[in-house]
DNA sequence: CCACTATATTTGGTCCGACCAAATTGGTCT
DNA sequence: AGACCAATTTGGTCGGACCAAATATAGTGG
């Protein structure tokens, strides 16, 4: 069972889990502090820090008679994680809605980035997608070039907001790709084209072509994730 | 002071207050648990589940041996309400990075909800535009008439990661916005293009065009917003 | 004098038992 | 049947206690 650090994470993820999994309704109460307690073998401190944390993500909503489950619409962006993890593979329409998703925010960010960058951050952006072409077949390198390179623009735009939903979803997301060691095909032309859309944006400064050209680098990257899943299923 | 329902829930507010003020360093220990509890006059337990929930929050991080504050960025998006209520107004380019960001997952659901709408629904649509059309001049019925159309495409797109953010970041931020009283005027030649775009394309089924259409006005109304929040400043 | 180590202290994690206030539940009365 | 009221359940808080891990300190050896 995954082990957490403390007894009260560990309860807060079960409980999480049943929510998750529709094991109580919406709007349903939960069980008592002192039945979950009994249950788990824990004390009501325990469990009360747990539900503390359920709350926290929007999950339930505690008050004096019974904490109630509350719709998941309602939650914090912080249960994509375990709502990926609840099947051995994720939804592919999740991680699809995930990539599009941040692929967006992506693309406003290599657009203010462009905006506000001087010759000199234009330069060293140019650079990077330089490196990135002569990575082409080693995926681990391009991988970690392209994380470097939307790190880099994500530092020029400085976009707090966007900051704070990418690291977010990143930590929910990357670590449970990783996690399933699922390796997206690109295909390589496409690919090609995209670097070098992307390198004549970062040239001229076109903001817009920039914008254009994160995003059809997160459509393939959606194309090539959604075969990815399919051939592992059927594998 | 702001009541919250719980003692608990004041503690985390007051702690959450403090270090978004930089009151504690990054990395630097917080007060001992018995330390806090007695400057608030509380048990530790409460302090413990105040420190439980600003742990969920990504703000601190909990090991024996004391709690420390993790950096700004690696926090969630849900502390961006208490950050814009730091100030008596909020700081104009947070507003502006929220709109932005929002903007852009507006634009995102537009488009997806006109690839997959079906005719009837499109035309739900485009009489909801047309509605628009009419409360031009009183700013309330308008308001309330967006935010049912961008509704009404966020059921139909169906993106959960989409919902979940917006869900986030509308409860943080439109409240505040509500709060002040804020009142964006939007300049209504450009407002009336957007409107006559959005309605061209539903017609078509466009989706490109539905997407630049919701950036539109976006666009317009960080304008609008920025203006409003300048002459609140001077006046 | 400095670096390393072993010890003492601090700090978080958990448990138990108790009391209060609010919500729920169930019964009673009209 | 509906409204009202008491009994029970439930969450919120408190205090004290113990353990294990991390930190700080004193001691030791170079």
């Amino acid at each position: 069972m995954a082990q957490n650090k403390t007894l009260s994470h560990d309860i807060a993820q079960l409980l999480r889990t049943d929510i998750l999994r529709q094991r109580y309704r919406c709007e349903e109460r939960l069980p008592s502090e002192r039945e979950l307690a009994a249950r788990f073998g824990a004390s009501r401190g325990a469990v009360r820090e747990a539900l503390s944390q359920l709350e926290q993500l929007g999950l339930i909503r505690i008050q004096p008679g019974g904490a109630r489950v509350q719709p998941i619409e309602a939650a914090s962006i912080a249960i994509l994680g375990p709502l990926m993890e609840l099947e051995a593979v994720p939804d592919p329409a999740l991680v699809d809605q995930f990539l599009q998703t941040f692929g967006a925010m992506a693309a406003l960010t290599a657009r203010e980035a462009v905006a506000v960058a001087d010759a000199e951050a234009l330069q060293a952006l140019a650079s990077r997608v330089s490196a990135l072409k002569k990575h082409s077949t080693d995926f681990n390198a391009a991988q970690a070039e392209w994380v470097a390179l939307l790190e880099a623009m994500a530092r020029l735009s400085d976009n707090l907001v966007v900051r704070l939903i990418g690291n977010d979803l990143k930590a929910q997301f990357v670590s449970q790709m990783l996690k399933l060691g699922i390796r997206p095909v690109f295909r390589k032309r496409a690919i090609g084209e995209v670097l070098v859309a992307l390198e004549r944006a970062l040239k001229a400064g076109d903001r817009d072509l920039a914008h254009a050209a994160i995003t059809r680098y997160f459509d393939e990257l959606r194309l090539a994730m959604q075969q990815a899943m399919e051939s592992r299923k059927a594998g």
